[in-house]
DNA sequence: AAAGCGGGGGG
DNA sequence: CCCCCAGCTTT
């Protein structure tokens, strides 16, 4: 249990004061909220999207996606019915594709098991793939009215600086903490309008640099105020460092066909396209390193089925290097390095299509791809 | 509890 | 360069 600071538990948990918070956050919100897409609808299955959507994704960045989501699968049914490429190519640029994935999913058990309405018991909602305790409490409290937390990365950073918490916000103590004190703001007002406001306050206001406390409604009786601790919170752990891998990646060309491979259906970019590629271990390699370890994947891919054609080291054909785009992820970093094969006068077998396979250069575009890739076509094209 | 999972905007 | 964003899932 996390103990919030006595001196101010009287200021800020007393029920009286609860009820001035929660009327002065709404009052705020009504007058100093965006306008935004998602706010111009009560439309459960809209506020769902557009709350996946902006998991760990800034809202200016969002905006696109949601009309171009929202007119191609204007309602669950239609989601559903769509095919998961087709989804995933929607999502492309945004990350964390597992997002577009669980969303499809999901929207197809509301069409298999729900009737093709968005449950409104909490239980059932929050059982569907993707919905965690964040997106439940956002759609429930803003779409269906009810006092049910969604504690984001906002809400954190204002209840851990109005109350003066400084557990990490990754501990369970910390959030429980968080989304005890928001129930109680919650029974006070309209839920639909508490929770956007404690976010847009959030993101507008108590920001995580340069909080414009003189325009904070709670700044009477925010403990972080009043302690000149502002900046100093919320505490957060800190993470392991990232790792560096040089990938070698295959431009391989032919009768009008790109060799492209599709992303295994789980991991880091689950079910996109790239360029074949391997990952060759710690960045660092040289260019001619890089050229031997393609060549040996190479061999393994090609040549698997015809072993009595395979040709002896050096005889492989060689690469040239035609570009190259660093990309930084959460938790590694990528050294992609693009080879075009200069090939030999009797040219190569022809692998069989598997999880790569030749498509038609004017079709590259229509397959989804992480956004690493799309610079790298973007560079090679021109 | 910790790690994996994208990408970009802003200080 | 670092931080962190309307988080969820898996281990």
């Amino acid at each position: 249990m996390v103990q919030v600071n006595p001196m101010y538990q009287t200021n800020t948990t007393e029920p009286v004061k609860i009820r001035e918070q929660a009327h002065t956050l709404v009052l705020w919100y009504q007058h100093h909220h965006r306008n935004m897409p998602w706010r111009e609808t009560l439309d459960p299955y809209s506020i769902w999207v557009s709350e996946t959507m902006l998991q760990q994704t800034r809202v200016e960045t969002v905006i696109p996606y949601y009309h171009q989501f929202m007119e191609s699968f204007p309602t669950v049914r239609e989601l559903a019915a769509a095919d998961e490429q087709t989804v995933l190519k929607h999502w492309q640029g945004l990350g964390y594709y597992s997002r577009a994935r669980n969303l499809h999913r999901a929207a197809q058990q509301v069409v298999s098991l729900h009737g093709g309405r968005i449950p409104e018991k909490l239980e059932d909602f929050r059982a569907l793939p993707g919905v965690g305790p964040y997106t439940a409490g956002a759609v429930f409290s803003i779409a269906y009215n009810q006092p049910v937390p969604a504690v984001d990365g906002n809400v954190l950073r204002v209840v851990t600086r109005f109350l003066g918490i400084f557990h990490p916000i990754e501990t369970a103590a910390a959030r429980q903490a968080v989304t005890a004190h928001v129930a109680k703001w919650l029974r006070e007002e309209q839920p639909r309008y508490l929770t956007q406001a404690l976010m847009e306050l959030g993101a507008t206001v108590c920001v995580p640099k340069s909080a414009k406390c003189s325009e904070c409604p709670l700044a009477d009786t925010c403990f972080a105020r009043a302690e000149n601790v502002v900046e100093q919170l919320p505490v957060r752990k800190q993470k392991a460092d990232r790792k560096c891998i040089d990938v070698v990646a295959l431009w391989w060309e032919a009768d009008g066909k790109l060799w492209m491979e599709q992303r295994p259906d789980s991991g880091l970019l689950a079910g996109m396209w790239q360029l074949p590629a391997w990952e060759v271990g710690a960045a660092g390699h040289d260019d001619l390193a890089l050229e031997r370890a393609l060549k040996e994947r190479f061999a393994e891919w090609v040549y698997r089925l015809h072993a009595e054609r395979a040709p002896a080291g050096d005889d492989l054909p060689s690469f040239a290097k035609i570009a190259h785009e660093k990309h930084v992820f959460t938790h590694l970093e990528w050294d992609v390095h693009v080879f075009r094969p200069i090939f030999t006068e009797r040219g190569l077998p022809v692998p069989e299509p598997d999880h790569r396979r030749p498509v038609p250069l004017n079709e590259v575009h229509t397959l989804p791809l992480p956004r690493v890739y799309e610079k790298l076509l973007q560079q090679i094209y021109g």
